[in-house]
DNA sequence: CGTGCACCTTCCCATCATGTCAAGGTCAAG
DNA sequence: CTTGACCTTGACATGATGGGAAGGTGCACG
């Protein structure tokens, strides 16, 4: 099976496969006469838990500990849940940063027209630093 | 003023404020006699908005043009209001990608005893792609 | 058999915002 | 004059991905 074959079967493309095999996170494929990659059904699979895996949002470096539990057959599924928690974690932090963000914003946009004058709530903000007065 | 100073004054670090002069986000800086940078209050001001603004997540682009903005007298706040919009919309739409992901993690995560033993679901879900069976 | 097209190969560069490091010049205080 | 803190430029790194160039390969069709 050829690289653009593995690709479309698992959603990665081409470019992303060579770059993991590059760093070390998947192993080398085989190579034909020609110099191609050559991928069977067990690179496929680890294609697609990767795949799956960047799906979920988990960074290059925990997909690296995720395949090297998912290989061993006598690791503790306490060490993937940790994993998995602590990603949890990350994205909810992510996701209160953005959450306040957008609050910040969506308060100065309801205080602004919105029309063609140029008096604006959020540039006085950026430029100030001080919320309008009376605001609250 | 110097660089390091004016990096205090404004939390922005002088590495940070060389970049945005390259990029041509602010205007070159006066210069002494030995190439030293100087600053004065209005672009102390300048890299205070730039600050805000990043923290408030706005990209280096959109702030490009909310520069522009704040600096031209005859601006229309609907323009600023736009820009605003877009980077809420934008901020929400990956709050909600974070979200499915935790969600669909948690839901995995709940599901692994978490113990010594190899059985998880969560490396199940990664390698199959299937959730399991009888679930929900 | 030749031609064309789709695919493969490697290598380099770009993104975005920021950090780190190195080699050298400058300033001010002791 | 030395020392230490600061400044200068420049190069390189991050993380995950995309783009493109230059050249080799495979196959189907005429």
């Amino acid at each position: 099976m050829n690289i653009g074959e593995a690709a479309d079967a698992t959603g990665v493309t081409a470019k992303m496969i060579r770059h993991y095999e590059q760093i070390g996170l998947i192993r080398e494929a085989g190579r034909t006469g020609a110099g191609y990659r050559t991928y069977g059904p067990k690179d496929l699979s680890t294609l697609s838990f990767i795949r799956r895996s960047r799906d979920l949002g988990f960074s290059i470096a925990q997909i690296r500990d995720l395949l090297t539990l998912w290989q061993d057959r006598a690791r503790a599924s306490g060490d993937v849940k940790r994993i998995a928690g602590a990603h949890i974690d990350e994205m909810k932090q992510k996701m209160r940063l953005l959450q306040e963000m957008v609050h910040t914003l969506e308060h100065l946009s309801a205080h602004c027209h919105g029309d063609d004058r140029p008096d604006c709530p959020i540039l006085e903000q950026l430029a100030t630093g001080k919320a309008e007065d009376g605001c609250c």
